[in-house]
DNA sequence: AATCCAGTTGAAAAGGATTTTCAATTACAG
DNA sequence: CTGTAATTGAAAATCCTTTTCAACTGGATT
């Protein structure tokens, strides 16, 4: 079952319809590796698609995200970013030059979390982690002639 | 020497002048222990400080950010959240009924950091780490009659 | 105490991002 | 095939935030 499907089938089953809009920016995101904001998913739609409106950009990435089916990003200045991801708990490492996505599936945070309970008696359900750097690729224009 | 003189110092250090509305707005800050926005800061201060205007708030919530001498927050929607807060390396605990934020010092994310260079390469030099959940009075109206 | 000037302020306007509204269209269950 | 509730795009409406600009002011310097 390709990722198309496997997502297709879950909107369908929490009662959403599969059109040729979700469709297109189903398959636009998973190959985009770095974060976006709905205005660049749509510009980057825009010429294959006319028919896409920046409008349903805005409802199916909120459609998305509600599903799990993308990350709605945190830290990232003003407007929505978003990126592709899997469905199960994870973290980000961001390049901040190229804002390039690394997913992180490890963060041994258990014993911070039972210590916070234990000393503030919050009843902690979630947490975000992000790591923000270069990536390899990057490092390269922050060292010698360039900058 | 009180948060306020080392506040105006530092600021004035900078470069800044100290206006009323800058301490007015420094002295409301230190009151609130929750997060929030411009706008909420501007609502709690209008009563008392009529003369300071919404577009103030704004840039001074700007430059105390610039300065470290509050946190501008991460996932809290579509604007900016600020919270009072020490101005060396932290995270937050923040209540997701009441907004409370609670200060946390230690996060032993030296590991998991090095292990992901190792592994990606990237040049990393920043994290955000965010705990969310109930504090103590908070769970009281989530349980029994109430919802 | 008086002067000066760069930094600051408030109001209004501009600029963006996101959401709402609404009539037309469409996916898909039956 | 049909009926219907969900979806769509365009325009308008909402917000949030920043910019502009003329008037004002903190505080360094006389």
């Amino acid at each position: 079952m390709t990722q198309l499907e496997s997502k297709s089938r879950k909107l369908r089953g929490e009662g959403n319809k599969i059109t040729p809009q979700r469709i297109a920016i189903l398959k636009a995101i998973d190959g985009i590796h770095s974060q976006f904001t709905p205005q660049e998913l749509f510009r980057k739609l825009s010429p294959g698609h006319p028919e896409i409106g920046l409008v349903t950009v805005y409802r199916t990435l909120k459609l998305l995200a509600e599903s799990g089916l993308v990350c709605l990003m945190g830290y990232s200045g003003r407007s929505h970013s978003y990126a592709r991801g899997p469905e199960r708990h994870h973290h980000h490492l961001i390049c901040s030059a190229c804002d390039k996505v690394i997913d992180i599936s490890s963060c041994d945070l258990d014993e911070l979390e039972k210590k916070l309970t234990h000393e503030t008696g919050f009843a902690i359900n979630e947490h975000h982690l992000e790591f923000t750097g270069l990536c390899r690729d990057c490092q390269v224009f922050s060292e010698g002639e360039l900058r």
